[in-house]
DNA sequence: CATCATTGATTAACGGTTTAATCTACGCTA
DNA sequence: TAGCGTAGATTAAACCGTTAATCAATGATG
């Protein structure tokens, strides 16, 4: 049975008030004198004491403690390596700010608002939010303040701050870097449509407005499907292409095409120049490393959890929304194109 | 301001005990009729009542909550993938049985058992648990249940459960594996000396007893050191070494081995044998493919946190520890040693 | 009319925090 | 020196929202 504040306070000839005051510094009122204080000290370091954090959490409706919403925990040990980055940047800022953590998969109950309005979490971050009639109504109604992850934002102002990586910009990047190499005719390998994840979406649009840019149509046949689950590919490579170059949506998707190239034989970067998205250790230990867009995880979790510690303080955000520029880190997979390729205008 | 049980008896016109009942079903020696039900649950769903969590879990003292303590949260982004296989099997088995996962960093605060005793966590499941007179101490005195993960048991009878997998069983089959291909020089690459990791430790064990075995002694130019805070490896390359294959005691250093064997012109595993520790997805997309030991860590979290449930509730575990059997991935990193080597009898 | 089951309400906890009230001790003034 | 004001020390009691234990009222049954 463990000890509580009233028997500290009886041991120590004192009131509860003043034992809580001490250890804990509450009660503005309530004052103690130094000799007072440095018994009640003693008696609880020999009695053991350890306050319960519920009481202290009920009275004070204050938890300490965000929650941490995964699009999809389960299965999560074969997943992106996003999640490492995510736990690392929102883990960093939170434990220094003495909060805990708590995850959560995404709706582990029927009753999500239930969940999130119990009065255990201060606030949450919601990692790769669908963006439905369903989500926009919960971000209303939610009593606690919400941070989205890679969630593109509502035109309307909503009261969540959404925080997104320039997946254009990093399409350009990885367009631009192609297209510098002399490639003309670049593939886009998109996951599956029943899926659409935001990022994958927004990566898509990138792609063609890079293209558009540089006055080439995209073609049915320059966007390929991938479908990871059933790691099924359409199957693009039998087709004798006329692509010199891919861009794969996600670091995994690009790790596949490597490993796909090299069970056909074809040559990385040779024959074929091949970038991904999302750089991570991941793409350091492919053969050839994978080129990759660098979406910059960590950094946008550790500020999309200072954001939320700012509006768990009562602040209003600077922004409904932040945006992180993406860069290109550059391997060994993406080279000159080996084929002739004419060159449009 | 949310709405409290006290709201709703009123609206409703009966008591708090009664809505407690109807809504969570608490309170055996409440017996309240049909009708008066269905007008609690509909007055309950009009003024959108959301019972605070904080006080129930006050008054019954159970939050249906555990905590996972992360060996080293810092920096995991780039860390080994065996955290995304231990929040899978901890998140698969803990949401079913509808309880939340609080992330802990190791040592948040310097009073450990402040934050394991103070009513927050029902249980906890420690990873990589520095085995030391401290944390025997701590596990001697902490409230509540734990389940240490990958933490060799201790000799004498603990209140905690420890549960492992053989990693001793697991370097004879990686020896095994090298000795029927015909290898008999094998160097193993360890951590540096100050980290220490329990796991490191049993698997250099492993390695000398699985030579012992086979009547070859491990020489000191046997064991190397890599040091992969600060990426250097005593130059063995260099020294024109005898071995024809190395094991890894982890799956990244496997792959910085291929890394490194590449960038010299040596042909894996056509010049050298290369076997890591950790099967993951990883080990997939590196060129060759990495063969490694396979740790079932998933099924490890899972395992664990099935026992900390059962703790949770009261009952004694089976075993005061449970060790996990590994298997081989065999992949493209091993095969027959070109090197002509003396094979001994 | 005593017995009992049913249906509730009432009232303590749970373990802290906070408010308001009390109680000193001290210095100052008439 | 009695009276008074004040600041500091101290505490009893209310409170947070829920659940457990106790108790009362009703109607049916023997």
């Amino acid at each position: 049975m463990p000890i509580t504040i009233r028997e500290v306070a009886l041991k120590a000839g004192v009131s509860t008030a003043a034992v809580s005051k001490v250890l804990h510094g509450r009660g503005a009122s309530v004052r103690v004198s130094d000799e007072k204080a440095a018994i009640i000290r003693k008696v609880a370091q020999e009695m053991q004491y350890r306050p319960n954090a519920l009481a202290r959490q009920l009275r004070s409706s204050r938890t300490h403690t965000v929650g941490l919403i995964f699009e999809n925990l389960f299965g999560i040990a074969n997943g992106p390596l996003y999640y490492m980055h995510l736990l690392d940047g929102v883990g960093e800022v939170m434990f220094r700010n003495h909060y805990r953590v708590t995850i959560l998969p995404e709706l582990a109950h029927d009753d999500v608002l239930g969940s999130l309005g119990d009065g255990q979490l201060e606030g949450v971050i919601w990692c790769k939010m669908a963006r439905n009639d369903a989500t926009l109504k919960l971000i209303h109604e939610c009593p606690i303040p919400i941070v989205a992850m890679n969630t593109p934002a509502p035109v309307d102002a909503s009261e969540a701050v959404f925080i997104s990586c320039d997946n254009e910009g990093g399409l350009e990047l990885a367009v631009d870097h192609l297209w510098r190499l002399g490639h003309r005719k670049i593939l886009f390998v998109r996951e599956v449509e029943e899926v659409t994840t935001p990022d994958c979406i927004a990566r898509l649009l990138g792609f063609r407005q890079a293209m558009a840019r540089r006055n080439v149509e995209v073609e049915d046949e320059d966007v390929a499907t991938w479908d990871w689950q059933l790691d099924q590919f359409v199957d693009w490579w039998d087709s004798d292409p006329p692509h010199t170059a891919v861009v794969c949506w996600s670091e995994r998707c690009g790790a596949q095409m490597l490993l796909r190239a090299d069970g056909r034989g074809i040559a990385i970067p040779d024959d074929i120049s091949i970038v991904g998205f999302d750089s991570t250790q991941y793409c350091e230990t492919t053969k050839p490393r994978l080129t990759a867009v660098r979406q910059p995880i960590s950094e946008m979790a550790a500020h999309a959890s200072k954001v939320l510690l700012d509006m768990i303080s009562g602040e209003t955000p600077e922004q409904p929304s932040y945006t992180f520029p993406c860069t290109l880190d550059v391997r060994d997979s993406t080279s000159f194109p080996r084929k002739t390729v004419e060159i449009p205008l």
